[in-house]
RNA sequence: UGGGGUGUCGCCAAGUGGUAAGGCACUGGAUUUUGAUUCCAGCAUUCCCAGGUUCGAAUCCUGGCACCCCAA
């Protein structure tokens, strides 16, 4: 591979950085680019990821710059999050995040400071053939992070590469040891990315204010108080604050739907519970890899959340940029506002915002 | 103020003389680039209160207090 300028960005994290020390061993001409894309309140972790990104670059003699998207954050990711949530809905901001910041807003950024392609940490692959990019899984399927990558077309992908897709985790982190980087051994980051692990309803109670209201057997019979709809999710257990009752089973709680019109939280006590259970959904705003949408029906696999095993099923239709798709195991607990990823073996194909489940 | 019953962790609930089960909730941790789920750990020196009996009481006795039910 000739020398291309490549600019990688790099979140002081272990992953990031390892890409960039193997384009820079392949001989690119390689510049960091670390994202700053959420103000700090009171978290301050941004500033020591800024001094590991800096070390680590001064350790691989690149530059490193550095950039503010807070405002297209705000503005393309964070809006649209909270929408969803006063929705009653759950989104995954980080889906999106890719799609409108590292795979927009930075790449822009990069081609803008004369760069031919820009670089992640992500663990996913990416092969050209018959001149049409591919996603593919990461070759260490326990860090695949192609769930997060669907919304990425030609467009992006021509443009981008993920140095790590071969590698599984502990080689990178035996990489970034041999490399004596100081985050070798750094903790991977969680929670939502640029923000960071947080006490979520806390979190999400300083934009979407108390709406309280009824908890609700599936039954109708009102067993307590929630803080409103918008802190719950589906299938979710803690939280709801639900003890002992007189002749109950003693079993946990989880919630099972949301009533909006009434405000109430409907739980159930059986977590085999047919409601929590879903056989087909219909999902928005779709998006393929390819460019375009395949022939439906397609017999293909889907995940529902990141990190699920694959399941089987069939894309029935596709109008447009909506789709209904039939499992053939029922699934637990999808979730309206959630994505939901194709895939036929290795190959991601796209995905879409689930809109209902049945 | 007649009769009956009950008072054990925030909730449900074992334990009726031998030195406080369990579940839910909650908290912490693990897993995890969303939200969840899952897993592990922690969680009543104390049993409504005060006396008493006993080597020893949540468990027996006495007296209070509180709540519930049935009669009036």
């Amino acid at each position: 591979m000739t020398s291309q300028r490549i600019i990688v960005g790099m979140s002081g994290g272990v992953d990031s950085s390892v890409a960039a020390l193997l384009l820079k061993r392949q001989g690119h001409d390689v510049r960091g680019l670390f994202m700053k894309n959420w103000e700090d309140d009171e978290q301050c972790s941004s500033a020591e990821d800024f001094q590991d990104a800096k070390h680590v670059a001064a350790q691989l003699d690149i530059a490193l710059h550095a950039v503010n998207f807070s405002h297209e954050y705000w503005e393309r990711v964070f809006q649209y999050f909270l929408a969803e949530y006063r929705a009653g809905r759950t989104p995954n901001p980080d889906v999106l995040c890719n799609q409108e910041i590292k795979f927009k807003a930075f790449l822009d950024h990069a081609l803008h400071l004369g760069a031919e392609r820009i670089a992640t940490g992500h663990y996913a692959r990416v092969e050209e053939r018959d001149g049409c990019f591919h996603l593919l899984k990461a070759r260490d399927l326990n860090k695949d992070q192609t769930y997060f990558l669907y919304t990425l077309g030609q467009a992006q992908l021509s443009k981008a590469l993920f140095p790590l897709g071969e590698l599984t985790k502990p080689e990178v982190r035996a990489l970034a040891a041999q490399a004596d980087f100081i985050n070798h051994a750094k903790k991977d980051s969680t929670g939502i990315c640029f923000i960071g692990e947080r006490n979520f309803k806390n979190f999400l109670s300083r934009y979407l204010p108390a709406q309280p209201g009824d908890i609700e057997t599936t039954q109708g019979e009102t067993i307590g108080r929630h803080d409103g709809l918008m802190y719950y999710t589906l299938g979710q257990r803690q939280g709801l604050g639900i003890g002992g009752r007189r002749g109950g089973s003693g079993a946990p709680w989880y919630v099972v739907r949301k009533d909006l019109e009434r405000a109430v939280l409907v739980v159930t006590q059986d977590e085999n519970d047919a409601l929590l259970y879903s056989s087909s959904l219909e999902a928005a705003q779709l998006r393929w890899v390819a460019g375009r949408a395949p022939a439906a029906p397609l017999r293909c696999t889907a995940k529902t959340r990141y990190r699920q095993a694959d399941q089987a099923c069939a894309i029935e239709s596709i109008e447009n940029a909506t789709c209904r798709v039939t499992f053939d195991e029922p699934q637990r607990a999808v979730t309206p506002g959630q994505s939901v990823v194709f895939y036929l073996g290795d190959e991601c194909l796209g995905g879409g915002v689930i809109d209902r489940t049945h």
